[in-house]
DNA sequence: ATTAACTTGCACAACGTTGTGCAAGTTATT
DNA sequence: AATAACTTGCACAACGTTGTGCAAGTTAAT
């Protein structure tokens, strides 16, 4: 009473599905009104075989958030560190490598739809900047004019911030990885030589090639 | 062979066209989407009527965005200081009034159309914006760290931040008015504790409940 | 009180979009 | 080579939206 039906679904196929879930993402992201056609086109498929893989355009771009959300969430579960500050530089450098899927969220957290599954998918980035936020204040390396909510929130908002600013303007990737821990280190209230300074002195937060 | 037909316009006339206007603020500044319709309900008027008003919707939306932009330059246009800081932590400080203006402008710039009309009018903004950045960093008093240009972008990008973030959890008019010129001197590159110290040595920064 | 301005509701065309049915084509798999 | 999976194009209904015409109502101004 389960489950697969005859055989099992072709190569091509499932690789045309995951082209849609892309091309939504890079489509929607420049343009969040953008109509089922342009998305087919841009996975050089027809509007009419969207409907093979997804039951309506609301299915594709709930996969799409789910997909990116899960990714988001995986870049950042493995983020600890024992300095508060260290570990918001860390979420900050991992978020880097995550920015297609973080702003096709963002540009849709204005949007009724979806902004409920989005909110659930940051949950755990909020979760783990807010208790980086608060062990810092109890230590004093983290400014306390600000209540711990709001700080957190701005942080946020500075963080998509530099994201967006650097697809609008590239920059080198090495670069960008610096200047969104950097923007987030300003939030939490060092100056700027002091948070060169940080970055410099912790290996950890250094750039590596890989990723 | 100019103007004037019949008689002068009816006095509620011109008090539904700018009822029209700010219900379109209003409306969209919550959904970029919105109908016609709603932004007529929420003016009180019919849709049909908006049509004796303006010939068309983005008839409407280009006089909000005109007299919106007019508001923010006008704001904008007497600020100047000896010491750039000082000068940015102004503009900040005049921006906080025209949160309305500001965020439905913001909204509107991922739109196609606008985009132009509304760069034209945060040009002023930016320039000035840009001018204290040179200036500052050339007195060794802002970082050079970051290119003059992006700095001004996210700057500009923090701010707007600020005013979102306090229209969705709002707070005291005297707090947010600080809280936008404390990210801004943040972002600039002063730590938390000089941010603070620097907006009470400065009386023309202080918080006057007329406005 | 009269006039012209303004508003309203309804009907209607035009447009772009989503979702579905179907028949004919193409392509991966065995 | 045969089969099922997949894609495509076309046609069509449904929907929400914008813009217009018109006739009847309401309201500010003189």
């Amino acid at each position: 009473m389960t489950d697969t039906p005859a055989r099992t679904p072709r190569r091509d196929a499932t690789e045309n599905r995951a082209a849609l879930i892309a091309a939504a993402r890079v489509v929607l992201n420049q343009n969040p009104d953008a109509s089922l056609e342009a998305i087919a086109a841009q996975a050089g498929l027809s509007r009419r075989s969207v409907y093979g893989h997804f039951a309506s355009r609301d299915d594709l771009l709930r996969e799409m958030v789910s997909i990116g959300s899960h990714r988001v969430a995986a870049a950042l579960e493995a983020v600890t560190h024992d300095d508060p500050v260290a570990r918001l530089a860390l979420i900050a450098s991992r978020l880097w490598f995550e920015v297609e899927n973080i702003r096709v969220m963002t540009v849709f957290t204005v949007r009724g739809t979806l902004k409920h599954h989005i909110d659930e998918a940051l949950r755990p980035l909020r979760r783990g900047v807010l208790e980086a936020i608060h062990t810092g204040r109890s230590r004093g390396t983290i400014r306390d004019d600000i209540s711990a909510e709001r700080l957190a929130r701005l942080m946020e908002d500075a963080m998509f911030a530099v994201l967006e600013e650097s697809t609008e303007h590239p920059l080198p990737e090495e670069h960008g990885h610096r200047l969104v821990m950097l923007t987030t280190l300003g939030t939490i209230g060092l100056g700027w030589r002091e948070a060169e300074a940080f970055i410099d002195s912790h290996p950890e937060l250094a750039w590596k090639a890989e990723h």
